[in-house]
DNA sequence: ACATTAAGTGATT
DNA sequence: AATCACTTAATGT
């Protein structure tokens, strides 16, 4: 287990505080499809992923869920960081898309590292940044109405973080995390399919090209 | 062969 | 882009 925590965290970290993530954190494995943080929960913990993949949502007025982002191996989670400060409970739900292995830190080391370990504050600085960045990115999207981008955009993440350019899935539940209908993503798969971008059969959807 | 579910299409807002 | 109504195709029993 020191192991896969060294893998993913060796170059990041100091030894030092290597040492004490090892000494205070405890692993938790878990299923795929599980809801591990549902909104409103305490957080008491940090998570450090290590292997898996975990999907963010939201939810907006009449319960209906849609897609933040994902956490993969090496994340941490920054909505967990900015609520530690405060002792503020979770705005976001948090579901394993695979099985999933993470280290979990207690809070109260959070602020104590933040002081003693410049490598620390950096990995904290970093989550913020390039999950800063990709709200901009989404909001950019959904602010010019290009569904057919966020579809691509999905089913790229998707395939980044479930390590397989060919996905199980079905247009109807593309749709439902990106909150639109079925036959929308039904038409706009058809245009990429044509721009040679994906291939698809019957429940599954294959990635082919990852650039623009 | 029949029922069910996924995906395609045209028209309308 | 969303919704409706309807068709066609693929799969399971």
């Amino acid at each position: 287990m020191e192991d896969l925590l060294r893998e993913q965290y060796d170059y990041i970290f100091e030894e030092e505080l290597l040492k004490e993530i090892l000494k205070d954190g405890l692993v938790r494995k878990v299923d795929k499809g599980v809801c591990m943080i549902d909104m409103g929960d305490e957080l008491t913990h940090m998570p450090l992923i290590l292997s898996g993949a975990i999907k963010i949502v939201d939810e907006d007025n009449e319960g209906r869920e849609y897609l933040l982002y994902y956490l993969e191996k090496g994340d941490s989670c920054a909505m967990t960081m900015n609520c530690c400060v405060g002792g503020k409970r979770s705005e976001i739900r948090a579901i394993s898309e695979t099985p999933v292995i993470i280290y979990m830190i207690p809070i109260q080391r959070m602020d104590e590292w933040l002081i003693k370990y410049k490598s620390w504050r950096a990995f904290v600085l970093d989550s913020y940044n390039s999950r800063l960045k990709e709200m901009l990115e989404t909001i950019d999207t959904l602010a010019f109405h290009n569904m057919e981008q966020r579809v691509f955009k999905y089913l790229k993440d998707r395939a980044m973080v479930l390590n397989s350019a060919e996905l199980e899935i079905t247009h109807a539940q593309i749709a439902k995390d990106l909150n639109t209908s079925r036959v929308v993503v039904s038409r706009l798969i058809k245009k990429l399919i044509l721009d040679n971008k994906i291939s698809t059969n019957r429940n599954q959807v294959e990635v082919l090209k990852f650039s623009a």
